[in-house]
DNA sequence: TTGTGTGAAATCATTCACAGCG
DNA sequence: CGCTGTGAATGATTTCACACAA
């Protein structure tokens, strides 16, 4: 964090690790399915394979809300999903609002994975006069010029962002400055908002290039295979050439794909996790 | 990353964390704007405020790369977009294919991030019959029939699953088996890919969840604040109530919403980052 | 003098391994 | 006896703070 305050401790206990409330939303979809089928109890051992996790990590993570099984036997389906539903607040009825109506706005307005938890889409909202009143997923798209008021009226405080880069700050300040405190930004900008709002921010074009990035370097291994069945087409550089550096600095690391070799050789990825690539900020 | 064997130090050096090659997509583009604007060199200060993390951090994963900067100076913007671009991989040119051509397909299609990297969308795919042939985004949809021989003759390595839950895990079986081993899944099921198999996962609901969890938190602070200006409509319990514990177990942690106080209080998070929702696997 | 590059320290997260409850 | 819950060990990431190059 920025420094903001050092703040203590973090109060000791009530502090539930992010890594495990970005995980609890996982576990509370795989026991939903599992209540579905009506099964009355799960293992950590089964619940974890279906969310995919290892057993250990999710024992952790549910020691961190309290002790809600029995040793011996497992979880209790339902209860759990109730516990966890709860922690993640969706035990209450949130209403979002969407702004920027385009291809994605209307893919997410039409998504069902938000009703089916705690999500409601409040309002549609677009700068363009010419999808007002059009209805999308059911509700007529609104205009910008309404957007404190659909906030206010609906007592709003978590917002989609699916606008154009260059809107989405504005569109942001006027969220914020209309009560909202949480923002799903699908921009691909930096938003900066004041303390106290949150801003997560899902980014497709980084998800591929992180995807790239493993994909190179699986092109430099392959230690007895007749050469990688797919892969990239060209491999001319794209813009311009190889810029040279600036005063020829030290380059050690020339890296050409043939460089790897062991990193990702072998058994590489197992069913678990590391990082990913939305975050806060 | 994914750890795959309990392998050495990564055999050391080449090795890159993956959390920064989460970041380097995020220097890319705050470079790229730089390089717009005619830029010819960045502090870590500027660069880092431009790409929302702190100068450290930025300054640590660069020197990962190497040695790219000038002391006293700072970093030559297009040297730094090349070295960056060529380290993930978009120097190349990537073939990607979208299976699933539904809202959030076709959003993706005509998303402009993706071109301006070094992906190309070599084709569209969907199950359903009556879009075959459809132009969407310029290109015609191609039919699943298709999948293994698009692939094949374009040699895609990466595909991006935007199909209904229930489809995934099939389309992803015939896209590893004709050669793509990376995946990128919009679709809310955990995938599972032999090893050897990259796979990233979005999911629009989790992001929600998460983030409403730090709106519930907030609720239960607010020192000397009028009460929230806008929140959640009803707190009404969802589906069944409260299920009973199995055994009534400890319950400790009844944590209402007032019961958090500190923990969001005063200057929460400031322009950092913490932990993310997409994840690997 | 300025701002990079980097060891060392601090923090956070995962995994191990096992005591102990049902 | 099986499986949870959890300290302790390990590993990864972030932050600090400062030597040093330009």
């Amino acid at each position: 964090m920025a420094t903001g305050r050092t703040h203590r401790p973090a109060t000791r206990s009530r502090g539930i690790p992010e890594a495990t409330v970005a995980r609890l939303p996982l576990y509370l979809r795989a026991l939903t399915a599992l209540s579905e089928r009506s099964v009355p109890t799960v293992s950590s051992e089964e619940l974890a394979a279906a969310a995919g996790v290892n057993s250990a990590k999710l024992r952790k993570d549910f020691s961190y809300l309290g002790s809600y099984g029995t040793r011996g036997v497992g979880y209790d389906v339902e209860y759990l999903v109730y516990q966890i539903s709860r922690e993640l607040g969706l035990t209450q009825d949130w209403p979002v609002v969407i702004v920027g109506i385009g291809n994605l706005g209307a893919a997410l307005a039409n998504y069902g994975g938000f009703a089916s938890r705690g999500f409601r889409v409040a309002a549609l909202i677009d700068a363009d006069p010419a999808m007002t009143g059009k209805p999308v997923a059911g509700l007529p798209v609104r205009h910008t010029d309404d957007l404190e008021s659909i906030i206010r009226d609906n007592g709003v405080s978590i917002g989609v962002i699916a606008t154009p880069a260059g809107a989405a700050q504005q569109v942001c300040d006027r969220l914020v400055a209309a009560g909202v405190t949480s923002i799903l930004n699908f921009a691909p900008t930096v938003l900066s908002v004041p303390d106290g709002v949150d801003v997560r921010k899902v980014d497709l074009s980084i998800e591929l290039q992180i995807l790239a990035f493993h994909e190179q370097r699986k092109a430099g291994e392959e230690p007895g295979r007749p050469a990688a069945p797919a892969g990239p087409v060209a491999a001319a550089a794209r813009p311009a050439a190889a810029p040279a550096a600036p005063t020829a600095p030290t380059t050690s690391a020339t890296g050409s794909a043939a460089a790897v070799t062991a990193a990702t050789a072998g058994g590489r990825k197992g069913p678990e996790g590391d990082v990913p690539a939305v975050m806060p900020a």
